[in-house]
RNA sequence: CUUGCAGGAUAUCUUAUCGCGUCUCGCAUUUGCGGGAUGAGGAAAGUCCGGACACCAUAGCGCAGCAUAGCGGGUAACGCCCGUCGCCCAGACAGUCACUGUCAGGGUCGGACAAGUGCAACAGAAAGCAAGUACAGGUAAUGCUGUAGUGAAAUCAGGUAAACUCUAUGCGGUGAAACGCCAAGUAUAUCAACAUUUGAGGGUAGCGCGCCCGAGUUGAAGGGUUGGCGGAUAGAAUGUUGUGGCAACACAAGAUCAAGAUAAAUGAUAAGAGCCCUUUUGGGAUACAGAAUCCGGCUUAUUUCCUGCAUAAAAA
């Protein structure tokens, strides 16, 4: 699988946004937290991962855009970990909980194992039903 | 060498790998794949002024309100910029040194107090509504007159407008979530009130007038949408040369095209160069900060340099 992360893999829509926020799943991983939503193959053709960080805790648009980058970097470059395991669509927030400007290290970490749950959740689901 | 003042430049670079937005070419015609080009700032910020542009009526009149304030110029325009006069401030230097002179500079300074209202420390009888000390003069009598005394200023006015106010000039409102269009979709359903040229209601959002639109409007209860395209990046544009001007700036010639996103691209990793520290190995630092309709300013944040000037003389 390729490394990419383009606009359709992108979560956009409004209404969908809000929707996954309200009645997601969740995992925290500090400094992260993964909001999440199983969503029918006809409502979006890849699945959507969107990333939110608070404007109260990150007055500077720097700050903010810094982080985002950082968090779609590491959703580049270990959304494999989830797509070779599970099947199925999935809508995806990420939120910034934490306080301070993150390595990218730290980060790449929280992402890898907010997977790790993901999928034995998700696995552990399947098997039972 | 230090210090002060003013002005200007700059905001690390290269390569490799992975990746993102826009444009474009080719192949597929479905969502895509590949190549090429291009992709944050001096403040993009604060949103404080001025415009362009759009709509509101074609944006009119009066009142209210706001802004500006020597003189001259620049500009699309300005509360911005340039020049200049006065005043003030701060510093340096010199001398005959509590002062004076000269000089880099700077400024929340700059119409009117003989239109009215208000305010004014100390001193003083008194600084506009109520009075008057001493001496001299004068009178029927009296602060009636002069001088002294207080003070910057004394029945005569003066000071103060960063006091109200007056004068002159300018300003209609909203603000790209403006505005125009397309697609999808619902309900030409129900009830009530008012009205249809004798005008309901609306434009109208400081108030009033005037003007315009006008056949539907308002309320109750309820239903649907919240997607896309344009606006939107070739412009009061940029830099070069020449001419005019003390300057701001203007004109002419030829040259160049330089982000256009929308839950919002411009990034990550590694290596090297450069910078700082260290004898080397090596280590360290890299500010303020992210386009959101577009321009001209102002203000604030901030890295590292450079240049000029500072009575005269000498030196760097």
């Amino acid at each position: 699988m390729r490394l990419r992360f383009g606009k359709n893999e992108r979560l956009k829509s409004q209404k969908l946004l809000q929707f996954v926020f309200d009645n997601g799943r969740a995992f925290t991983a500090y400094p992260l937290k993964l909001i999440y939503l199983t969503v029918p193959d006809t409502d979006i053709a890849h699945s959507q991962m969107g990333v939110m960080v608070g404007k109260k805790k990150f007055k500077r648009a720097v700050a903010r855009n810094r982080i985002k980058r950082t968090i779609r970097e590491a959703y580049r470059l270990n959304k494999h970990l989830i797509f070779n395991n599970i099947e199925g669509k999935y809508a995806f927030l990420i939120l910034y909980i934490g306080n301070d400007l993150p390595t990218f290290e730290t980060v790449e970490k929280a992402m890898v194992s907010l997977f790790d749950k993901l999928i034995t959740v998700e696995k552990n689901e399947k098997t039972d039903s």
